[in-house]
DNA sequence: TCATAAAATAACCATATGGTTATGCAAGAG
DNA sequence: CTCTTGCATAACCATATGGTTATTTTATGA
């Protein structure tokens, strides 16, 4: 059974919607992570992770694997550019004069990026 | 009272996470439009139309007019940046692997497939 | 075989979400 | 003034969401 198109974005944006959740993908592009190593950094319970990595993979954005007793999750970014084609019909819209000022706004990123930075 | 950044991103994606405002959305970049004719691809009530007006200006992303009897909604699509830049740290997860590996990678799926099928 | 560890599942709870119908209210139009 | 239009708001409902604790499943290891 393959998920519509539009349904699979619901899922996605929904997924993406928690903190938590999004915090576990981040976690994820360091690499895979059992369970427990997900919920290290949160005080909430084990079975309250269980049910954000089903969220997560009910999106497609991650998937399970079996080693020993641990299901470690594995990171799987392909539905976010699905997001992300979407998001970028509106760029125009955000991004005044485009063509023109495109480098400047490339120097505000790497500015606020820098502050970012210098705050941490 | 400002949002927090993170309860921004939450709102955000969490208005995107449904169709019918997304479709709204779209709608809107073709120029302002009244609840009335937001509504009118739809066959929802007019207050359901509403309701999701409201969540998404609590998202940012859109803002009211008054004009004569009517609520005027206008795209600021400006809070999908911060969506996109959220993503964005996740390009390199999905974006290199396609070109070069696509097909190994769609060769490693379809054995992992036969794998799990031959132990059911 | 038995104990332990990791994670899933069940059952429950409070609140949020997405819809409805009914009603209220402000701004033209007659 | 009164009527109508456009929308908001209220009240309600069913289902979804995000958390909990208790229990069960699965795999390792003694």
């Amino acid at each position: 059974m393959v998920m519509q198109e539009a349904d699979q974005l619901d899922a996605v944006f929904s997924a993406l919607s928690d903190p938590t959740r999004r915090a576990i993908l981040s976690r994820l592009t360091a690499g895979d992570a059992s369970v427990n190593e997900l919920r290290a950094p949160f005080t909430m319970s084990q079975p309250a992770i269980s049910k954000h990595l089903k969220v997560l993979e009910r999106a497609g954005l991650i998937e399970r694997r079996v080693a020993r007793q641990q299901r470690p999750a594995r990171l799987n970014a392909a539905p976010m550019a699905q997001a992300v084609r979407w998001l970028d019909d509106f760029k125009q819209f955000w991004a005044p004069s485009f063509d023109q000022f495109d480098t400047l706004l490339e120097d505000l990123k790497r500015d606020k990026t820098t502050r970012e930075a210098d705050n941490e």
